[in-house]
RNA sequence: GUGAGUGUAGCGCAAUUGGUCAGAGCUUCGGAUUGUGGUUCCGGCGGUUGAGGGUUCAAGUCCCUUCACUCACCCCA
């Protein structure tokens, strides 16, 4: 009998921890609404050509990292394997940056990518996504990194490191491209088999390589400073000016390089030291080209994703608090077996009062109801008779009750 | 896709060099005791040792295959 389990890199948020999801997405909610960003619901799968086309055919998400299938109406459709696609694809369709409004969005929900699983990385994890659309200036992007990080400040996250750096507009990256293939192309020997496919297809990727000797070459390649155009320089700058005057600390990293196309100017990541490999909870940037790519008219973009499965093991391994676990008030027990009727009549009233209250429903022996009880705040005892008995478990105390007067008592 | 490690009751674990090894603890359920109540005691449920082959008189223990998990590469959140 072979039993069905959870498909490889998906897993079950069991009712041990779910409460810590709800807990980071209320905060998340909370800190969205204090800088006025709106949540947005938007689909789980979207047409292929929109990821194909916005995150780029030479990312390796596209290239071997999505889950793709034909419908049964003969479309190509693609689970999403980031939100920002999605959410700039609605913002275009609905027009909420119509006349130069801009629009402040924000989002949460599962993303696929068909990848090993490890610590921090799975087939089917969540993100809690920002945007700021429509607004080409660097306010938004200082906007967006304040708003992480004041995310992960609520939710008690230490021992973080924000890197940023600039990855040049369609003006001036495809000569700092230039610049790199040409180094590249004289250090060819001394690349690896990765880096040279690279050198092809995505030469600012070769930056980013872990392995030594592409490290030692990648030292001494140009540096994108000296190619960046004014615009991109001057935006960097005041970026780089926005975050200190907020008093956030930063580092400069020439090497960081996203790996998805879209990304124009601003790039940054958030890292966490207590995550294993996968060290990142969060990483955005700005993307200004994103909407041509999709087929819309032009339109400014910064934003970032948050990796929720990365911010709940950090959270976990630096003993962060989850807020309260929500937990009835008070177990209602049935005295004996003919009051458990009566009982189920009780809780069920003060559950319309709005107190949290339980009561055996499996036909647990009254010694057992008793011993499950004595975890809650309060134990009312039921006779057959309809006579209640409030007993406070903390000071022991044993009282006759009207449900009226416990109603008052707990409210 | 590549590499390494792991896989025994719901959970975390134990079983000398292959030879009564399939076990205890916690949980759970029932009972006894207590003020019908957190303790203590007794008992029950629970596993073809991930699955499938093979070697052997004998395999949880060795070999192969497969599945899953973990970590790392790759890449990213």
């Amino acid at each position: 009998m072979a039993s069905i389990i959870a498909p490889r890199g998906t897993r079950d948020i069991l009712p041990g921890e779910s409460y810590k999801w709800s807990y980071v997405i209320k905060t998340a909610g909370e800190v969205m609404s204090d800088f006025a960003f709106n949540e947005i619901y938007i689909p789980i799968f979207e047409h292929t050509e929109l990821f194909a086309r916005g995150v780029g055919e030479t990312s390796d998400i596209v290239e071997k990292e999505m889950y793709t299938f034909i419908d049964r109406g003969g479309r190509s459709i693609t689970l999403r394997p980031e939100a920002t696609a999605g959410v700039m694809r609605s913002a275009l369709e609905n027009n909420l940056c119509a006349q130069g409004n801009f629009a402040k969005l924000w989002s949460y929900g599962p993303m696929f990518r068909y990848e090993r699983p490890q610590k921090g990385r799975y087939r089917q994890f969540y993100q809690i996504d920002a945007e700021c659309l429509g607004i080409a200036g660097a306010e938004a992007d200082i906007e967006i990194i304040n708003l992480s990080l004041e995310l992960f400040k609520r939710l008690g996250l230490k021992n973080l490191e924000v890197v940023i750096n600039s990855v040049g507009c369609e003006k001036c990256r495809p000569v700092y491209r230039e610049k790199l293939v040409e180094y590249f192309n004289q250090h060819k020997d001394e690349l690896c088999e990765t880096c040279l496919n690279r050198l092809e297809r995505n030469p600012l990727r070769i930056l980013d390589c872990k392995k030594e000797n592409c490290g030692k070459v990648a030292e001494n390649a140009p540096d994108i400073f000296n190619s960046l155009c004014d615009e991109c320089k001057e935006h960097f700058k005041k970026v780089c000016a926005g975050l200190e005057r907020l008093g956030f600390k930063y580092k400069l990293n020439k090497r960081l390089v996203r790996g998805l196309d879209y990304y124009t100017k601003t790039a940054f990541e958030i890292l966490s030291g207590d995550l294993g490999a996968q060290n990142a909870v969060c990483g955005g940037g700005r993307y200004d080209n994103l909407a041509e790519a999709a087929g819309g008219s032009h339109l400014p973009g910064v934003g970032f994703a948050c990796g929720l499965d990365r911010v709940v093991i950090v959270m976990e391994e630096q003993g962060c608090s989850f807020g309260k676990i929500p937990e009835p008030k008070i177990f209602v027990i049935a005295k004996n077996d003919d009051a458990r009727e009566n009982a189920q009549v009780i809780t069920s009233k003060l559950r319309s009062e709005k107190i949290a209250a339980v009561c055996d429903i499996a036909g647990r022996s009254f010694k057992n109801q008793i011993k499950n009880a004595n975890s809650y705040e309060y134990i009312c005892k039921a006779d057959e008779a309809g006579n209640l008995e409030l007993v406070k478990n903390s000071d022991d105390v044993h009282e006759n009750l009207t449900l009226d007067e416990i109603v008052g008592r707990l409210k």
